[in-house]
DNA sequence: GCAATTTGACCCCT
DNA sequence: AGGGGTCAAATTGC
């Protein structure tokens, strides 16, 4: 007996695989420049983030949620405890503000906050700690992307080149991707020319699950702006996605 | 008093 | 002109 969470998950991983499959063929016929990867790579990269859900959640929620009720409001203020980051905190955060608080091994100090139109969330502006004291010129943005399960999207942006890293707590083992590491040539070469600075993560964080082993690293995001994000965020088979994909199987 | 956050205002780019 | 990013004064908590 296949449980319903088994089996949308079981869709989930078969749609990945199907995108999958076809960026294979996409890329082994030489052919991404004629027809864009990144409803593909967004498709993958969603399914497995869906899977995770099934797996870290008892009770997962339904693809589609609706966003009105999740417009920006004006924030009250917290006070501190509110605002700490540690793993009891973020068991029990939860509302818009786009804190996933992911320790990423650097001291970051928030310098501002905004609404973006193309979300309902709003998006948090860090700068390292250590700016002036060190001349670090890395910052980064945190958005809020996804409600239920909470994901957020973390960019970063600049070099560290202070040397006070606050150091890595296994208990929040999330994985550090190094400022100048260039990561996307080992996974997309064709996502080189893309400024290598610019390391794009999701971050999911929920009421129950700890937020020790959900990191994921969403090297497409290089390409992918917010509306396009939005556009492809666990959407059914549409008869556009399977005209898409039959122009892909064409190809081959 | 200090450090961190909040938030309205400002600047810059398209 | 509008949106995104940054600044800086006000606020808050320790």
């Amino acid at each position: 007996m296949v449980s319903n969470i088994d089996h949308k998950a079981m869709e989930a991983l078969l749609r990945g695989q199907g995108c999958a499959n076809s960026l294979k063929i996409l890329l082994e016929n030489g052919k991404i420049s004629s027809v864009s990867t990144e409803p593909l790579i967004n498709t993958i990269l969603d399914s497995f983030s869906l899977v995770l859900s099934f797996v870290d959640s008892p009770n997962p929620p339904p693809y589609h949620e609706s966003s009105s009720q999740n417009m920006a409001r004006p924030m009250p203020r917290r006070s501190s405890k509110e605002k700490l980051c540690g793993a009891q905190d973020l068991l029990n955060y939860r509302d818009d503000s786009p804190t996933p608080c992911s320790n990423d091994g650097f001291a970051w100090r928030k310098y501002g906050q905004k609404t973006i139109k193309t979300s309902p969330h709003q998006r948090c502006y860090y700068r390292c700690t250590y700016a002036k004291d060190q001349n670090c010129n890395a910052t980064k943005r945190v958005q809020k992307i996804k409600d239920n399960p909470p994901v957020y999207r973390t960019t970063y942006m600049g070099k560290h080149v202070c040397t006070a890293s606050v150091g890595h707590d296994d208990t929040h083992s999330s994985k550090m991707i190094q400022f100048d590491q260039v990561v996307s040539e080992l996974v997309m070469p064709q996502l080189t020319t893309i400024d290598h600075q610019v390391i794009t993560m999701e971050d999911k964080v929920t009421d129950y699950i700890p937020i020790n082993d959900y990191l994921e690293c969403d090297i497409n995001d290089f390409l992918v702006d917010d509306d396009q994000f939005w556009a492809t965020q666990f959407p059914p088979f549409s008869s556009e996605d399977l005209m898409f994909f039959d122009k892909i199987a064409n190809l081959d």
